[in-house]
DNA sequence: TCACGAAACCGGTATATGCCACTATTATCA
DNA sequence: TGATAATAGTGGCATATACCGGTTTCGTGA
């Protein structure tokens, strides 16, 4: 470790990439929290219903079983589970069984779920929108980019095997 | 909209950057508690006792009481309380009631709280070192810079006020 | 076909986080 | 000084998220 390195160290945790995207989360949380709330949505819920909006409209049906979406959201399969159950509680999402293999629950939108998505959208563009022009354009898609990169599979894999040539 | 604003909204949510965020957060959640585990301390709590050890070294006292701690953690003040309450039952952290004023009080690590801290400051640094090598320090160092500038208090004023011109 | 291992999901438990209502204390001002 | 507003925390409730163990179902090989 170099002097440079101690000295951030003792500044502050700003040089830890965990803490820093912890508190984002928490920040945006917040703000997009804030424009959607008319929704009685969650930040999480809305994001969950949007996905399943998407991964409907995909070619591979496989997309929409729990263990797919839990995968595609970086969850664990339970929190997901967990994460369903107001939504299943309140009718925007039901679960269906595969006929083919019984161990199979797919997640569905329901007509009152696919209003409440739209619901959500319209409003989430408002926050998006003022995200963007306020952080600027190019720089949030920089950062989106860079975001996915870090959640991705090929990321943790090359992490958990301790990559260092990346 | 454009279209190709339109056709990015239907490929899926990368374009979100609270879902982009929120994403790498569970990642890194995964990746860097692996790594510090063996303290028993979730992410959370390892970041909480870190802010502490460098919140006591700092001049202003203020700088401890939970009204502060939250604010600087951009967390809810409930939250952070609610945070606190197992680190404080293990004995990592007492809350001093201030003399002066006796509506604050300030959160401390105790001695087993600091040898804690410093448990997991080194299981950190090996998974920190793992995730600037393998992402790149120069492109790290800049993630963390747009993380805490979407995470500062100027960046939600600007966002709750509207602001379009930066 | 039967035993066994793998896969998908569920439920319990614990922490994380936020909102709201409430209490205690302090500050303000008529 | 006394009423009122503001501030700091606490506790309750709800959702978010993870880990673990248990159950059902599937696939595989003897």
């Amino acid at each position: 470790m170099t002097a440079a390195d101690a000295a951030a160290e003792l500044r502050g945790w700003d040089h830890c990439t965990n803490t820093a995207v912890r508190r984002a989360a928490r920040r945006l949380g917040q703000l997009y929290g804030d424009v959607t709330a008319p929704t009685g949505l969650t930040s999480p819920q809305q994001i969950l219903l949007s996905h399943l909006k998407l991964a409907a409209g995909w070619a591979d049906p496989a997309a929409t079983t729990l263990q797919h979406l839990a995968a595609a959201m970086v969850m664990d399969l339970s929190a997901l589970g967990h994460t369903l159950k107001p939504l299943i509680r309140d009718g925007y999402v039901e679960l269906v069984p595969d006929a083919r293999d019984r161990r199979v629950k797919r997640a569905r939108l329901t007509e009152k779920g696919e209003a409440k998505q739209a619901e959500g959208l319209a409003l989430w563009r408002v926050a998006q929108a003022r995200f963007n022009a306020l952080f600027g354009p190019e720089e949030a898609a920089a950062l989106r980019r860079a975001l996915a990169v870090v959640a991705s599979d090929e990321f943790a894999e090359a992490f958990r095997r301790g990559d260092v040539s990346s």
